[in-house]
DNA sequence: AACGCGGGGGT
DNA sequence: ACCCCAGCGTT
């Protein structure tokens, strides 16, 4: 039988206090530092955030100094976190913050929702983390914990569930710590009822819990949709001259938008050397470039995409044609040894380490 | 409502 | 190979 709703909550934060690990953003009420935090951790682990979050706060340790950086700082200190469209939005947001707010963030759910980058997750954990206030949290930690405790069916691939399991959970939070309830449903999520193998036979809703005692652990949360992974292939063409490379920033709304990589031609496939050089033949004269190497082809693995990709590097041999090609492609030139200090995919950062460093 | 957006870790 | 992770913005 389900335990009143007091009694989940009690048993639940009894729980976190066992549990709970030491993380630097439960140390402080402070709304940036607990923003931070929160973005960071969008679909991130806590393992993969966390020296993203030390980073981010010795070199920002208030939302003003963030407002004041540039895009590209932000960018780098930002790399290999992926999702980059949150470096942009927290860069933005703590410029609105210091300039609308006076440096101070907003304290209601419904003000923060307003703040780029801050959703209806992100609200509800800053608003009762730091504010106190009973909004209850719905990410994917809090998605499995409910659906499997109280049996909640519900296809949480569709947007419309998440007001079903907000209605259960507004029924749960107490309103005197509704920040500890937030917090602990969903370090119980990550350490305990985890996506597969959870320890049920010492969970502690082992006597209530529906999916245990209907054997429906496995089948919830339920979540139809997968994710198509479709498959793009990047040729690279490295241009260097010295100790010089051409790169630029990625526009246009794609992937990486506003990181450093360099002149692609996106294509069905991967170019071969012949067509390669062929299309270096379009944009420079023959006798003033050469084939240093093509790189072997990289797989770059992501979430919904596969990224084929190789690197074809050529000298260019006059530094009068080096120059016009980078104003013809509009790209700027980097010494390699400074191309470390700027915002890179993964998948350039690793060419770089395999080739050039 | 559907889609695009990164990278890494666990099984 | 597949799943998921303290989701959000755009279309």
């Amino acid at each position: 039988m389900a335990e009143s709703n007091q009694a989940f909550s009690n048993i639940l934060i009894r729980w976190y206090e066992r549990h709970k690990r030491d993380l630097p953003w439960r140390e402080t009420k402070d709304p940036y530092a607990i923003w931070l935090s929160e973005i960071i951790l969008q679909q991130t682990r806590v393992a993969q955030g966390l020296p993203y979050f030390q980073k981010f706060i010795a070199r920002f340790p208030a939302v003003g100094s963030l407002a004041q950086a540039s895009q590209e700082e932000v960018l780098a200190l930002w790399q290999g976190l992926g999702y980059y469209s949150r470096a942009r939005n927290l860069h933005a947001c703590a410029q609105m913050v210091a300039s609308q707010y006076d440096g101070k963030f907003p304290n209601t759910y419904k003000e923060l929702l307003q703040l780029k980058g801050v959703g209806a997750y992100t609200a509800a954990a800053i608003a009762s983390f730091a504010f106190n206030e009973a909004v209850p949290v719905v990410d994917g930690n809090v998605y499995r914990v409910v659906s499997r405790v109280f049996g909640l069916h519900d296809d949480i691939s569709n947007a419309s569930t998440r007001k079903v399991f907000e209605g259960r959970l507004v029924s749960l939070i107490p309103s005197d710590t509704p920040g500890e309830f937030n917090q602990a449903i969903m370090e119980f999520g990550a350490l305990h009822c985890t996506p597969s193998a959870p320890d049920c036979k010492n969970c502690v809703f082992s006597h209530s819990c529906f999916a245990f005692r209907n054997n429906e652990v496995a089948n919830l949360p339920v979540k139809t949709k997968k994710v198509k992974v479709l498959n793009r292939y990047f040729n690279y063409f490295v241009f260097q001259f010295g100790e010089e490379v051409l790169m630029g920033s990625r526009k246009d709304k794609d992937i990486w938008l506003g990181l450093h990589d360099f002149f692609i031609r996106e294509k069905d496939e991967l170019l071969d050397e012949d067509a390669a050089l062929g299309e270096v033949k379009r944009l420079i004269s023959p006798e003033s470039w050469e084939l240093i190497d093509i790189s072997a082809t990289y797989k770059h693995v992501l979430t919904h995409r596969i990224i084929y990709a190789r690197f074809f590097r050529v000298r260019i041999l006059m530094h009068e044609d080096f120059r016009l090609l980078s104003e013809r492609l509009g790209l700027n030139t980097i010494s390699i040894s400074d191309t470390a200090g700027i915002s890179k995919p993964v998948l350039i950062t690793n060419y770089l380490n395999d080739t050039l460093f």
